[in-house]
RNA sequence: GGGGGCGUGGCGAAGCUGGUUAUCGCGCCGGCCUGUCAAGCCGGAGACCGCGGGUUCAAGCCCCGUCGCUCCCGCCA
């Protein structure tokens, strides 16, 4: 095997002319040079095929039998990965032998020369889309990973959705802007990273949840139209969707309503969507209230794919005579269904089972059914409803062969668990239109919840959202109705994007630290910077921010955002690729003032000695 | 913090109600082959069945524990 010795000078020789998805029938009678990776060689005995793959995609190179010895022991040894360039001439393919699934199948390059310049050990895994290697061992050789067509679409996908989304900005007169990544720690919302300065022993930085504080700051600086494709942190368990450092799209703006937010999102998303997946989207997009949204789809962030809504049956709960429902009612519940057309074959009480598991998991204590048949409704609950029979059948214009699902809780159980149900029998009737994209926007959010274990309000979102004005006479007294200027984008079944219009008034955002009992010296303490910016003229403003992961997971077609990310961490948090977080030296802790290593490791051994 | 699923040569999987030699495809090594494009044909190497313990005459399979990955609840915009 020829290994250089001088790489410099045979990459001067055998540099690119060309990539290896660009050449066609056009090129024909050219000499060319092609670099790339092995991706397939055919060996035939008196003539080889080497798929020749970069970036760009595949061409076919040949060594025909007129080769030379060397460049047909050569291209024996050729493996799978192998880095090379190959010189040859272009020369179209007999009709009978193009490829018409391959971009380059027309033609084929008859290698003249070829130059190892990277040899590749036996793989961990094939390069290949059919090769199902596990996340974990993908991740580790991540480098590898990326080589497939899959995630190399997904990572340009990424790309050019960042592009887009920078070109349409930039022309709305958007300024791009960097935030500092080394802030305070505010220990409200998630858990915050935390990076320990060594010039201030037993200070820290916290990593950013996001760039709020400092992008409402730009807005008091009169910067008026701020984005940022800003790296986020967040020290919580990660999810399919959801990452220690994520990316997100951030954006304020000055002078606006919420209507200017919503419009500008619905335009930024038609010119990301045309850019990139040539896909018209609706000029407006559809609008439900959070309330809605909840009662309907049991969800804040549904999907729009299918409908199969929830609807309500407490009025006649409350007065039937099977006590689950009439108690519930009694008690302040609610008691909600789904009728599931033309199921009630398909479900039997296995099935049925499963969907009560899938209920359960959201808090619900049972799901009740029955069916409904030709004489009636059957099974299940039914017994219990003999009076009510046609007033349920009236009521929910059940047919012969319906399926009838029921929950009955405090009203966010029984949403989040017909919820949890609608999901399910949607992707199990394949009521889901995979090619569809769903936008909806989520309005009219609370802005305080009910902690029932502290007694207390706390605030349903962060604190610096704009509660709507016909609330904000009553907000003290009554704070559980006040519905903020808050909208959530949501796109088949994920949130995507989350924002509001700011307080910018410091006595509004007084009050409102009130009402969730957050004193002025705890506010001053941790806000102070921002609302002391705030006494010098700030403007009304807003923004929102757009999930880049999770956008580009959907438009991918992905289930998971690890899939659009490139070095992304695995659910425990970790990178298997270059094994972090890893231990670091005694004199790195010591130079920060960190001394309990040993401690920990102490108390690590007591507390196993204790639990023997 | 809690629940579900998975863990079998380098990779992906099969392995029935426990039964003696752990199977298949890909890859790897050797050979053959002039038009393939998931190339084909012949031969070969490669596995402490995640780890530890238990039940049994006998465990990849059953039980307990533990570790890892993954999905979900909690948490988290």
């Amino acid at each position: 095997m020829f290994i250089p010795d001088d790489r410099f000078l045979i990459m001067n020789e055998f540099k690119r002319t060309h990539t290896c998805g660009e050449l066609s029938g056009n090129d024909a009678g050219k000499t060319v040079t092609l670099n790339g990776w092995v991706y397939k060689n055919r060996n035939h005995g008196g003539i080889h095929f080497i798929n020749l793959r970069d970036r760009y995609g595949v061409s076919q190179v040949v060594i025909d039998e007129d080769a030379s010895e060397d460049l047909i022991n050569l291209a024996d040894n050729l493996k799978f990965e192998y880095c090379i360039a190959v010189k040859g001439l272009v020369r179209k393919r007999p009709d009978e032998m193009i490829n018409p699934d391959m971009s380059t199948g027309e033609i084929e390059i008859k290698a003249e020369e070829i130059r190892v310049l990277s040899q590749c050990e036996v793989l961990p895994f094939m390069v290949d889309e059919k090769s199902n290697a596990k996340e974990d061992l993908r991740l580790k050789y991540r480098f590898l990973d990326l080589r497939s067509e899959k995630m190399k679409n997904n990572i340009r996908l990424r790309h050019e959705t960042a592009f887009a989304v920078r070109e349409y900005l930039s022309n709305k007169d958007f300024y791009e802007i960097e935030t500092p990544t080394f802030i305070k720690s505010t220990p409200e919302g998630a858990r915050d990273f935390i990076v320990p300065s060594r010039l201030y022993p037993g200070k820290a930085f916290a990593l950013p949840q996001s760039p709020q504080i400092y992008k409402q700051l730009l807005m008091v600086s009169g910067l008026d139209k701020y984005f940022q494709i800003a790296r986020c942190y967040r020290d919580e368990d990660a999810r399919g969707d959801r990452q220690p450092e994520f990316t997100q799209i951030d954006i304020e703006m000055s002078f606006v309503d919420r209507e200017d937010v919503l419009s500008l999102t619905e335009g930024m998303m038609s010119h990301v969507f045309e850019k990139t997946l040539s896909l018209k989207l609706p000029e407006n997009f559809r609008r439900l209230s959070y309330h809605e949204a909840m009662e309907s789809y049991g969800s804040d962030k549904p999907d729009l794919r299918f409908e199969m809504k929830i609807k309500d049956f407490t009025d006649i709960a409350e007065k039937c005579s099977f006590s689950v429902f009439k108690d519930t009612v009694a008690n302040g519940g609610t008691v909600r269904y789904i009728l599931a057309k033309g199921c009630a074959s398909d479900y039997s009480r296995k099935k049925i089972t499963e969907l009560e598991d899938t209920a359960k998991i959201y808090g619900a204590k049972g799901l009740a059914w029955m069916k409904a048949g030709e004489e009636g409704l059957e099974g299940g609950v039914s017994k219990f409803f003999k009076d009510e029979e046609k007033e349920i059948i009236e009521k929910t214009g059940a047919e012969n062969g319906d399926l009838l699902l029921f929950v009955a809780d405090s009203w966010k159980v029984t949403c989040n668990s017909l919820g949890a149900v609608r999901s399910k029998l949607g992707k199990d009737l394949g009521l889901i239109d995979e090619s569809a994209f769903a936008f909806a926007w989520i309005l009219d959010f609370p802005l305080f919840e009910w902690n029932e274990d502290e007694n207390k309000w706390d605030p349903a979102h962060h604190m610096f959202s704009m509660p709507q004005g016909q609330y904000l006479e009553t907000m003290e007294q009554d704070p559980g109705p006040v519905k903020g200027d808050l909208y959530d984008l949501v796109l088949n079944g994920y949130e995507i994007a989350s924002g509001s219009i700011r307080v910018h008034d410091p006595e509004i955002q007084k009050r409102i630290f009130n009402v969730v009992g957050f004193s002025d010296e705890e506010a001053e303490r941790k806000f102070g910077f921002m609302l002391n910016a705030f006494k010098y003229g700030a403007p009304p403003h807003g923004g929102i921010a757009p999930g880049l992961d999770r956008l580009v997971m959907i438009m991918a077609g992905e289930d998971s955002i690890r899939e659009v990310i490139a070095f992304p961490k695995n659910t425990a948090g970790l990178s298997p690729l270059d094994d972090s977080p890893s231990e670091i030296e005694q004199n790195q802790l010591d130079e920060l003032g960190i001394l309990f290593k040993e401690e920990i490791k102490e108390e690590a051994e007591v507390a196993e000695k204790a639990a023997e």
